[in-house]
DNA sequence: TTGACTAGAACGAACGTTCGTTTTAGTATC
DNA sequence: GATACTAAAACGAACGTTCGTTCTAGTCAA
């Protein structure tokens, strides 16, 4: 039982958002779900963007910290990309509507102030450890956008399918192969 | 100059759903973009939902042909898969809208009658030529729809990248290089 | 009593859609 | 060939609903 209003109004407008989408979910939606009346809403948050923004800036800033966690505390590119590809593998079974509105929603839509998310802090970071990974020359040379992507292009995209419901198995239980994958395609060929 | 009506509705939708998004469009800005009246879109299309139903079938059918042109003229997984690669890095290239509209838009959110894309026959023919490169020895044996997703998701992430207008060079400039890593990813050792 | 907070009725704008009408194109009648 | 009729196509003003937001009234600590 939460009992800090904007929190209650965040959690509730994140469930929403997720499960019908931003502009199918109505402020109406939001009080009605949270129990929180609209004057209230209204006086912790702007307006209906100002919650997704407020969402969304804390989902960023959260991963922005789970990430430095991860670069402070592994030492080679390989562990701290295998390192986040877990996490971000459970983060999606144990709060898919967290993954859900990170990663697979069009903020660009109504968010049209916010950078895209592969702009973002957290996505930089991510990029950051597969450059140092080739300046080790743990990571074969090549365009580092080119890199990051193909390295954590597949595990994104499978994460996508599971919130999409199209897997068979947990979502967990693919880690391992797709991670032999995504490492064999950018891993230099000395390692 | 288009003259036929309906053609004329689809193009227009099309801009505007990939440019405003399908909610931040109204069937006004629709009437208006095209020159064609409130009365006759409702001639031709059901309602909203129908407009973007339509456009989205058209482009899957079209996918599902060219893919299927693509299977008939290659011998090689290899080079079926690189086709495809090509095909819609060039797809992306000459008519972002179609690509935008295809990969990156949240049908669910207003289609909730269509399946996935990812769960859609042109995804399932991409699949299949996965398969059967398992099958002839040209692809490491594993889950086929993890091979799928390691293969063609770096690829589909530089997509979208270059659709978020992120990308310094153009989308094609970095095909080689993706496919290197993307087929790496996936090849069996023989190979 | 004051000031932060809560409540939900009320408001105006914008939306998707309908509907009565006009225009067009084709066909039958003389 | 001219006329009358018909059905489909095109039109856009108007409708009812729903939305995000505002506003006024009220509550409760301090």
């Amino acid at each position: 039982m939460q009992t800090h209003i904007p929190n209650k109004v965040l959690t509730t407008a994140l469930n929403l958002f997720t499960t019908k989408g931003y502009f199918s979910t109505s402020m109406r939606d939001i009080t009605a779900d949270s129990a929180v009346s609209t004057g209230s809403v209204y006086h912790y948050f702007k307006d209906k963007e100002g919650v997704a923004t407020a969402l969304y800036r804390s989902m960023i800033e959260r991963m922005r910290v789970a990430l430095l966690h991860i670069v402070s505390t592994h030492d080679t590119s390989h562990d701290q990309c295998h390192a986040v590809i877990s996490l971000l593998f459970k983060i999606a079974e144990e709060e898919p509507e967290v993954m859900s509105f990170m990663l697979y929603t069009k903020h660009r839509e109504f968010l049209p102030a916010e950078p895209p998310v592969c702009s973002s802090e957290p996505f930089e970071i991510m990029r950051s450890m597969v450059q140092s990974g080739m300046d080790k020359g743990e990571i074969e040379q090549r365009d580092v956008l080119v890199a990051s992507t193909c390295l954590y292009g597949g595990a994104i995209k499978m994460i996508t399918s599971h919130l999409d419901g199209i897997l068979d198995q947990p979502l967990s239980s693919y880690l391992d192969d797709i991670w032999a994958c995504s490492w064999r395609a950018v891993a230099s060929s000395k390692s």
